[in-house]
RNA sequence: GGGAUCGUGGGGUAGCUUGGUAACCUUCAGCGUUUGGGACGCUGUACCCCCGGUUCGAAUCCGGGCGAUCCCA
């Protein structure tokens, strides 16, 4: 077949990461490429895996205290400007509204580059007393980063879908639980929606989210040995309480500032769990996210159509009775091994086969996606081993990824140590660091690998005594690694 | 931030050196025959990234722009 390559995916996802993602994407109807440089079209298989992890994290959050809010997509100038940090961290990145219609607008609008500085000062306004507080806010929207970067979809974009939750606590301690709660809850997601198995931590001092006190990560390792940061949770102290004015009265009547934190979670999420879960034959979708999850393709030859069509309409059925989503293809015109392939492109976790064997034998074929595992299953109470045999594609898919990242965390105690590995393997390599951005500036400088986070337990004994770029006293073990 | 490669129907390519009717595979639409890993026949639709220059004439040559991919920082 001359043309059977060019339906599917024709990049190699091992030689060619970079060529095989834009494809796969494309391919797989999950994106396009908007007409200006760093935009992209969600199409809607890629917005339904986008709603698929929203709808798992907003329960989350919704069970744990968070309303969901709006709030304006633009910011005033002087909004932006309240907090200092703020304005010197995103300032080369923001994208300014200057006129309206034909009037030059006296006050610059900055597109949200991030909220914070137009929701604190609400949350200020709604904080009069202790009992105001928690204050737990949340809001999906998009927000737009002006980096001159290359596009990749859902991994550098200049907008960029995410949910960003805003918080406002009595003290310390109640900020702190908040933000490891959040950072728990994507956790959970990574590991129970996209089957990726995360580390967590701290970023390092140096690059922290502007005026935050701790930025708290979670990092998921790609297959070509870069690290995704896929959520961030910040504990924000009093910075913005202060510079925003929220203050509330406290039990006894003294005038007290709030402890804040915000936390985000963005579509680079999606990204990282189609790169990490994809193949050279396409999507590989987790079950819990996969739009369809169970595909029927009934197969049929000669006079037994009739039979098998229907035979595979009650599969389907029981299976759509037991809550799952199914797709029965029962088109004329495509031969089963078309449909075999179109469906593997499109990350059908589960495939159940139904011809004239299965009919006479009164069973079902299943086939795994992730490695075209197949078995043949009673026909009865199939709907229970439908849904085992879907957890235990998300086994595998979890497996493999956590295969991937305990093969790919290392130790060095020098800086050609440091470089070697990361050169040679990507992936994570641990030393002992002192604490001085300039050591890092050292990695950094040779190949571009940086500190993607520190272990988030502060009183955690480093790997080493001596700081493996400068020898001095070693205050925490640093993970190095190449990002995205 | 620096460098390299590239842009031709929806996808994949040829044509460009040497300027002259844009060709092929596939998809897509219709009809018929087909169905256990990308079936077949017939019919049909649709294209030279944008702007400028050279020229009687530009997909092709020149300049600029936009966009993508990769490598390095």
């Amino acid at each position: 077949m001359s043309g059977e390559q060019e339906l599917g995916i024709t990049e190699s996802k091992e030689h060619n990461t970079g060529e095989w993602y834009a494809e796969l994407i494309q391919k797989a109807n999950v994106a396009d490429y908007a007409p200006m440089g760093g935009f992209i079209v969600t199409r809607p298989r890629g917005y339904a895996l986008w709603e698929g992890i929203q709808d798992a994290l907003d329960s989350r959050f919704k069970a744990t205290g968070v309303q969901n809010a709006y709030f304006p997509m633009f910011v005033p100038e002087s909004y932006l400007e309240r907090e200092k940090d703020i304005v010197e961290g995103f300032d080369p990145e923001v994208a300014w509204v200057t006129h309206g219609g034909y009037e030059e607008l006296e006050e610059r609008l900055a597109v949200r580059p991030t909220s914070e500085s137009i929701i604190a000062p609400y949350m200020a306004q709604w904080t009069r007393s202790h009992r105001d507080l928690p204050l737990r806010l949340n809001q999906w929207c998009s927000v737009c980063r002006w980096e001159a970067t290359e596009t990749k979809p859902f991994f550098r974009t200049k907008e960029f879908l995410w949910q960003e939750g805003h918080t406002a606590h009595e003290d310390r301690e109640d900020a702190w639980a908040e933000t490891m709660l959040r950072l728990e809850q994507y956790e959970e997601v990574y590991e129970d929606v996209l089957a990726l198995p995360p580390l967590v931590g701290r970023k390092p001092p140096h690059d922290k989210f502007p005026g935050a006190d701790t930025t708290t990560t979670v990092e998921t390792l790609m297959p070509d040995g870069k690290s995704v940061q896929g959520a961030t949770s910040h504990y924000l102290g009093t910075s913005f309480g202060e510079a925003f004015d929220i203050t509330y009265t406290d039990e006894d009547e003294e005038e007290q500032v709030a402890h804040t934190t915000s936390w985000g979670l963005s579509w680079r999420a999606l990204g990282a769990m189609l790169m990490a879960h994809g193949d050279d034959q396409g999507l590989v979708l987790p079950p819990t996210l996969a739009p369809e999850q169970v595909v029927v393709v009934p197969i049929w030859g000669g006079d037994d159509r009739e039979e098998v069509v229907e035979y595979a309409e009650g599969v389907a059925e029981d299976l759509e009775d037991a809550g799952l989503r199914v797709e029965l293809d029962d088109r004329d015109e495509r031969n089963p091994g078309f449909k075999f392939n179109e469906w593997e492109l499109k990350g059908v976790p589960l495939r159940v086969e139904i011809g004239s064997n299965e009919v006479e034998d009164d069973t079902i074929t299943v086939v795994h996606r992730p490695d075209g595992e197949g078995f043949e299953l009673d026909r009865e109470g199939a709907a229970a081993a439908v849904e085992d045999h879907l957890d235990e594609v998300h086994e595998k898919l979890y497996d493999a990824a956590e295969e991937n990242l305990e093969e790919n965390v290392r130790e060095a105690d020098n800086v050609a140590d440091i470089l070697g590995t990361i050169g040679r393997y990507g992936g994570y390599v641990k030393a002992a660091w002192c604490g001085d951005q300039a050591c890092e500036e050292v990695i950094k400088e040779e190949i571009a690998a940086e500190i993607v986070m520190v272990p988030l337990d502060e009183d955690h004994d480093p790997i080493d005594d001596e700081c493996a770029v400068c020898e001095d006293p070693a205050g925490s073990t640093a993970y190095y690694a190449k990002t995205y």
